[in-house]
DNA sequence: AATGAATCCAACCGCACTACA
DNA sequence: ATGTAGTGCGGTTGGATTCAT
């Protein structure tokens, strides 16, 4: 139900998202937050590739790598069935405000805009028209159009009911709002940090890269180098580590001999 | 079984707004 | 005051799925 991926004249893919682009967008917002979406995909790609060894990209636009993420990846969305006291809501709150979607989502956690946009046009538009002179919507008419329409009670019965996203991805909360480039980078290595260095049992930040991954080892892009953090420190200098983006000139480099770690969430 | 219509929703587009140099 | 970049919002579209005939 997703327009098929396809590139523009500029070489940026549209249409449907990968499992793989997804995974990328998690674990680059979960690392640095998302203070420059328009940076954000070319960012995601290169900083992907020191642990892929791979010369791949995230070849969006960040405007699309901010949709996706506000309205399918972020945690603590809500899918699947409306409970009836968030359609009263939503027809209250659309009478009260009109189009205006994103006020409307902010009174429906885990709802966006968009997701309330394409309910209220496919379920509630009707009803409200139906009621326009009632104060609220005649519930009886939600119910009967539910059995009605046999495709929209099929398809909502296969999903579950009013399910919230997993939030497995424990991203930060100063990396999913608007949040200033140090805040959202600092406390990660503060307290992520740590968390490594209780994993990692070579006591490194994340950008431990250990001698893992020797079922890999017969691929070509696989070459394990010594690589250490120091030599990354010395590349880029102290303060791309620092700062969540790179200077432009640091995308000319080949650094494709850098070990990847699998367990790193960057590892797709 | 085949086919066209209806439905739904992820994703795209264009515009407006804000911040900053 | 002006121009530019980045972001957010609302309208629209593409196409997979399901239903009806």
């Amino acid at each position: 139900m997703v327009r098929a991926p396809y590139f523009d004249a500029n070489g940026i893919k549209k249409g449907a998202w990968s499992e793989e682009e997804d995974k990328r967008l998690i674990a680059y917002v979960e690392r640095y937050g998302h203070p420059n979406w328009r940076q954000l995909p070319r960012l995601a790609g290169i900083i992907i590739n020191y642990f892929l060894c791979l010369n791949k990209c995230l070849l969006r636009c960040g405007k699309s790598c901010r949709l996706r993420w506000m309205n399918y990846l972020r945690p603590n969305l809500k899918r699947g069935n409306y409970t009836q006291k968030e359609e009263q809501l939503i027809m209250d709150l659309h009478k009260e405000h009109g189009n205006k979607w994103s006020l409307i989502a902010e009174n429906l956690p885990g709802r966006t805009d968009n997701e309330i946009k394409n309910y209220w046009h496919s379920h509630l538009k009707k009803f409200q028209n139906r009621n326009l002179n009632n104060t609220t919507y005649d519930d009886d008419d939600l119910n009967k159009s539910k059995s009605k329409s046999s495709c929209e009670s099929t398809m909502e019965h296969e999903r579950p009911k009013c399910e919230l996203r997993d939030d497995s991805h424990h991203i930060l909360e100063s990396s999913v709002s608007n949040v200033s480039t140090e805040s959202s980078y600092s406390s990660y290595t503060e307290e992520d940090n740590k968390d490594n260095n209780d994993n990692d049992d070579n006591n490194n930040s994340w950008l431990c890269f250990s001698s893992r991954g020797e079922e890999e080892s017969n691929r070509e892009e696989d070459r394990v180098a010594s690589w250490d953090k120091a030599t990354l420190f010395d590349e880029f200098g102290s303060s791309f580590w620092t700062e969540p983006f790179i200077s432009d000139n640091a995308f000319n480099q080949d650094y494709s001999y850098i070990l990847y770690d699998r367990e790193d969430p960057f590892f797709v």
